[in-house]
DNA sequence: CGCCAGGGCCTCA
DNA sequence: TGAGGCCATGGC
C-alpha cells in the first residue's frame, strides 16, 4: 500500500480514507461518551455521550489523573483507583500533594506500576498546584502540551489525552490501538513515529474537538471488540468489508508481515 | 500457566 | 533517536 506517499495526489486519497473510517465506526457505535468519570452514587464509571460542555476544574484534574492511571493498564483495573481515590477525597491536586507515598500505594494499588504512578501522580498535582486552571486554559494546544510534557512521567499520549479530553482542545490522540487498527485498515506497514501518525490524523480532519474525541475513543472500542491483538474477529467485525487486513485474510493471503508485532 | 492491558523513563550504543 | 529493559496489577 503506498497511498501515503508525501504526494498531493495521493494525501487527498489518504484524507478520505481516513474520514471514510471514522464514518464507519460512527455510524456503527454511536457517540462514546468520553471520557469515563467516575460516579459516587452509581459507584462505576459512566460514560455520557455527546456531553460537550466545559469541563470543571475538579473534573479536569480527574480526566488527568485517570489519563496517567491507564498508562500500559486496562481501564477496569484504573478505575477501581479512581474509585478509592474519589471514594476518600483523595481526587485533587492538594490532597495527593500532601498524601504520604504509602497511602497513594494503597489507593492506586490497583492500576499496576503503583509506585512509578504515585510519584507521577504528585509532579501532576503539583503541576496544578503551581498552574492555575485559568492561565492554562488560555495557552494553545502547542504550549499546553509543552508543559505538560515538562512533567516527568508524562508522555505524548498522556498529554494528548489530557489536552482533548480535559482541557477539551483539538489533539489528536494516538495509542497502540490507534496503531493496530490503523496497520490493518490501512494496510500501511510504516512504523511511524507517535508525532508523524498524530499529524497523518490531523491534516485528514477538521480540527474538530467532537471528531478528534469520537475517534480516539472509536478505537478503542474497536480495539476490545473485534480488532483483538493476535486473534482479531474480522468475521464479526462491520469493518472488515473495506479493512485491508480482513480482505487479505479472507483471500487467504497475508501481505502484512507475517512475525511483525501487532501492539 | 501465559498473555494482555487506552505508556513512559532510563540506558546504551 | 531508537531499540531494549523495566515497572505491576488483575482478568481471562
Amino acid at each position: 500500500m503506498t497511498f501515503f506517499l508525501k504526494s498531493k495526489k495521493f494525501s487527498k486519497r489518504m484524507k478520505n480514507k481516513i474520514q471514510e473510517l471514522y464514518d464507519l465506526m460512527y455510524l456503527n457505535l454511536g457517540p462514546q461518551g468520553w471520557w469515563p468519570v467516575y460516579d459516587l452514587k452509581l459507584k462505576k464509571c459512566v460514560y455520557i455521550p455527546n456531553r460537550y460542555t466545559k469541563n470543571s476544574p475538579k473534573l479536569i484534574f480527574e480526566i488527568s489523573v485517570g489519563a496517567l492511571l491507564t498508562q500500559n493498564t486496562s481501564w477496569i483495573n484504573v478505575e477501581k483507583a479512581l474509585a478509592k481515590l474519589k471514594e476518600e477525597g483523595y481526587l485533587s491536586p492538594k490532597k495527593i500533594y500532601e498524601a504520604s507515598f504509602e497511602k497513594l500505594y494503597e489507593l492506586i494499588r490497583s492500576s499496576g506500576y503503583y509506585r512509578q504512578k504515585a510519584e507521577k501522580l504528585k509532579n501532576l498535582s503539583l503541576f496544578f498546584i503551581k498552574n492555575s486552571l485559568k492561565e492554562l486554559s488560555k495557552k494553545n494546544v502547542f504550549e499546553l502540551r509543552k508543559m505538560l510534557l515538562e512533567i516527568k512521567g508524562i508522555g505524548r499520549e498522556t498529554a494528548d489525552s489530557i489536552i482533548l479530553y480535559g482541557f477539551q482542545k483539538p489533539i489528536f490522540v494516538i495509542d497502540s490501538y490507534t496503531r493496530r487498527i490503523y496497520l490493518r485498515f490501512f494496510g500501511d506497514e510504516k512504523e511511524y513515529d507517535y508525532d508523524e501518525l498524530r499529524e497523518i490524523f490531523e491534516k485528514s480532519l477538521k480540527p474538530d474537538l467532537k471528531i478528534y474525541s469520537e475517534y480516539h475513543a472509536l478505537f478503542v472500542e474497536v480495539a476490545k471488540r473485534y480488532c483483538l491483538k493476535k486473534i482479531p474477529l474480522c468475521e464479526k467485525c462491520f469493518l472488515s468489508l473495506k479493512c485491508f487486513y480482513a480482505k487479505e485474510f479472507k483471500n487467504g493471503k497475508y501481505t502484512l508481515s507475517k512475525n511483525r508485532q501487532i501492539s
